[in-house]
DNA sequence: ATTTCGCACTCTATACCAGAGAGTGCTGAA
DNA sequence: TTCAGCACTCTCTGGTATAGAGTGCGAAAT
């Protein structure tokens, strides 16, 4: 039985009954009764009826009770369809709007920038913000710079996407003087600046090679800086893709305050990992995707949602922006606020910060 | 009436006893009743006396208890009294000290160091590490770079202390050539190199002044980039001065597991500013340093001890690093894992890496 | 003078019970 | 199809009793 299949099945009434109780649950967090509903709706229902339509939502798995005398409370498939279909978007406010913009000015330099942008979605949606960086595949290099360092070390220095830096200090078999150094930056940058990184690190020997007839020492040199650099970056994992802001704002959370809940989630933010994963999948999606409780099918996030927007510049997808909170969150104003903000994001890149 | 009085004039007998009271909490978390006193320690003693001792203590502000009918649990003096006088510390087992030098080993750039110490140092005690990064103040400028991307932006590259690389992104009032860039750094670098990084933001503009005169192109390119590079500079409070990591483990720590305290405890983590405030105290301190509890003079820590040790390469103080955990903690064994993390730490850094 | 015993007392934690309140499901009538 | 009535279930709250841990103090013992 599908969702399509339920939602049409169900009579006009029923929905409008199952989007008020969600509303109202999501207000106030506690399980919603016949009886509110009933002097809540415009509708003008006796309890006993509304009992009757709550006891068919609850057979199509969109509501469920914690217990006979408690009142009913949406399931993720409950919440799936009230996202879906039910929902009205509320427009930002423009005090909101200018916020944002404010926030995402074109004074921050590139990690600050991400940084503001996690912890500007925590702030204003108080819950958890989470931006994941771009990632390394669609990086352009842009200079390559080399600083000679004390005993056989040398500093390298990569541009990218002019804006993000990257370094990094490589061990090398002898000291190299600061000229030569030069020379091996002048050279590598004539042939890679502009190539995407993976296309440098996976090339970078073949092109060595094939020129290798016109041996010449900052050749050498230069061949041993990039074989030892780019090794470097193969064995680097970027752990460091997921900045998170605001955690501490979930430990208001009702349904998540008990501390061992909060643990295993904090830990789950820690490591990345699973966070990353989930992201990766919305990567594609076209502007807000949202998962659901157990949609994620992570456990630790069984009672949170997860509401995410692919952020871009030019039409090409840099990376993923969203927030986390429970499941019992004002979508109509989160899911807003997300969007705007990833679109912000992207033209504020755009901007070549 | 001072410390120092106070522990004169106990016997060696309440001493000993409130000793072996300390220990007891800090294994057990339970408060101590003056049955168990006299059941584990090896004097034979009958529980009426373990409890006139125990009174005496109490008066001396070392102990305090809960309620009328709880055991006994030591204050905030007594733990005072405990750390300084009567804790015998351990040595470390050659696994654990094993296991720190692989962590800090010399493969790691500069900020991963850093990283890995903080972590390891959560990891080994279960508690929450915290490393202070060496201050700008004893930053020496190693080299300096300018990078000409799209639309009148230069990224700044600045290395420091032969480690560490900073870069910011200026916005220039007109499009600078990558050759103007090249002399306007050479220039730079000829003059500053070699010193401090404070000393730089100071006299670079005075310094430039004096050579007037001459004033060629290239001199009035680096005017412009010193200028608005060390605003930049000025301008940003570095707050990212700590490295904190297992967070987490404070969680299961029984005296703090009120959602609600941890949320205060998390957030001053996040805010930073109170906790560095706290570890500049310890930075002149002649090694180990502890907090315990209300001396650190902030509320929420009132239940927390912070661990402290600063790390110096060639007798310089660069940092502090520690741990914060509850009060009740394994002194014996924390103080020399901080103790020889700083010691480690230090010569990593001193291996130039 | 110090240590110990005995005893009354205090406070907490636990279990148990009763009653109120909220909400349900079902049946039968409108 | 709607709704009123009713019996039923479950939670929450407050009160009470009880057991357990530990104290403090006065008097006896060493």
């Amino acid at each position: 039985m599908t969702k399509a299949a339920n939602s049409s099945q169900l009579s006009e009434r029923s929905l409008y009954l199952f989007k008020a109780l969600v509303e109202h649950f999501i207000q106030d967090g506690a399980p919603v009764g016949s009886r509110t509903l009933s002097r809540d709706s415009s509708l003008n229902l006796s309890p006993a009826t509304i009992r009757n339509v709550m006891a068919d939502l609850e057979d199509f798995g969109l509501l469920d009770s914690p217990h006979t005398s408690a009142g009913r409370v949406p399931t993720a498939k409950g919440y799936r369809l009230f996202v879906d279909s039910l929902l009205r978007v509320k427009d930002l406010n423009s005090l909101e709007v200018e916020k944002i913009a404010k926030e995402l000015g074109p004074e921050n330099d590139f990690k600050s920038l991400m940084q503001r942008t996690s912890s500007m979605l925590s702030d204003i949606t108080q819950l958890t913000g989470v931006v994941m960086l771009p990632r390394n595949e669609q990086s352009m290099l842009q200079h390559m710079e080399f600083v000679a360092l004390s005993g056989n070390r040398v500093l390298v220095i990569l541009v990218v996407n002019d804006r993000e830096v990257q370094n990094r200090i490589i061990h090398t078999s002898r000291a190299y003087s600061v000229s030569e150094l030069q020379e091996a930056s002048n050279y590598l940058n004539d042939i890679f600046v502009g190539k995407d990184l993976n296309f440098v690190r996976n090339n970078i020997l073949d092109e060595l090679e094939k020129t290798k007839e016109q041996l010449s020492r900052s050749m050498q040199t230069a061949m041993e800086m990039a074989q030892l650099a780019f090794d470097y970056e193969k064995s680097k994992i970027n752990n460091d893709e997921l900045l998170f802001s605001g955690e501490t704002n979930l430990m208001d959370v009702a349904e998540l305050c008990e501390v061992d809940k909060l643990k295993k989630l904090f830990n789950t933010f820690n490591q990345k990992r699973d966070i990353l994963h989930l992201l990766e999948q919305a990567i594609n999606a076209d502007g807000i995707q949202i998962f659901i409780g157990e949609e994620s099918g992570h456990d630790v996030l069984d009672n949170c949602s997860v509401v995410t927007s692919p952020y871009e510049v030019d039409g090409k997808i840099l990376g993923v922006l969203g927030v986390i909170g429970p499941t019992r969150m004002h979508y109509e104003r989160v899911i807003p606020i997300v969007d705007v903000t990833a679109k912000m994001l992207g033209s504020a890149l755009n901007q070549n910060n």
